[in-house]
DNA sequence: CCTTGACCTTACCACGATAGGAAGGCCCAT
DNA sequence: ATGGGCCTTCCTATCGTGGTAAGGTCAAGG
């Protein structure tokens, strides 16, 4: 089948399906005699695995080791499931990283009276977060990253 | 004082100081006879905004309407607000996401054996997400996005 | 005065993953 | 055989950041 057909079987665009191939994460795929790429049922199973990792958020570098014990019939699950937890890892970190943000900025827009005056204890976290945020205690740390 | 003193007052690199006039967020700075970028204390006043904006996962253009509130004496608070929680909605829906992805390779993770074996039910899953993980029972779904 | 080294300037290129478009060729159905 | 839809390659952009190279400037010290 062409291109778009498989694009359509797999859920991957054919514009990513071509930039795989350039970047060696697939390898190329046959050609017919007018150059149109060719692809397998075969081809589209591995499509699919590819969008569903990506679904998991893993990188093309993660899937690129992933495909890899895939293909190996000799690979030990132990490999994939270390793969895996040290995703979740960086997974939980970024989570991590945006609840601050979003608890931060929460707590500070509960301390905004959110009114047609324009003082605003938003603004003055981000003009001098040595300045607490106007009654209601604790000084709102911004992550010192 | 310089742009490098501006950029290690401010905790904006040069190179982003830079970035931010070529753009438009900030305005260009003056410039000493030599052509170097003049900064004032209030100048890196404004690049400490901008960083812990930047800190609290504002993207530029949210930044640029930061900015432009932050401005306005005539600013309500209640558009700082709004502003703020609109953001905070963005970061809350990607922990979802993120979450999501998360929970679900824990699950696989936790079903598979990490042994030196090759069968693993991660890797069964990014193959055929309709046949669920060996034995306990539900399918855990791919977020269908 | 001249050198040295630290700083500044502009102008590029790169990442990672994805999308869009242009220009041209191919294929199939009418 | 012609039109529309698919395919091809190549270029561009995104977003925020980092790097590098080639050159100008400034201050300090011999």
């Amino acid at each position: 089948m062409n291109i778009g057909e498989a694009a359509k079987g797999s859920g991957v665009s054919a514009k990513m399906i071509r930039y795989y191939e350039e970047t060696g994460l697939i390898p190329p795929a046959a050609r017919s005699e007018a150059g149109y790429r060719i692809y397998s049922d075969q081809d589209v199973h591995m499509l699919r695995f590819i969008r569903r990792a990506r679904d998991l958020g893993f990188s093309v570098e993660g899937i690129r080791e992933l495909l890899g014990l895939w293909h190996d019939r000799d690979r030990q699950s132990a490999d994939v499931k270390r793969l895996a937890l040290a995703h979740v890892a960086e997974l939980r970190q970024k989570i991590r990283k945006l609840e601050d943000m979003a608890t931060t900025l929460e707590t500070l827009a509960a301390c905004c009276h959110g009114n047609d005056r324009p003082d605003c204890p938003i603004l003055s976290e981000l003009e001098d977060p040595t300045a607490p945020p106007t009654r209601t205690g604790p000084v709102h740390q911004l992550k010192g990253a």
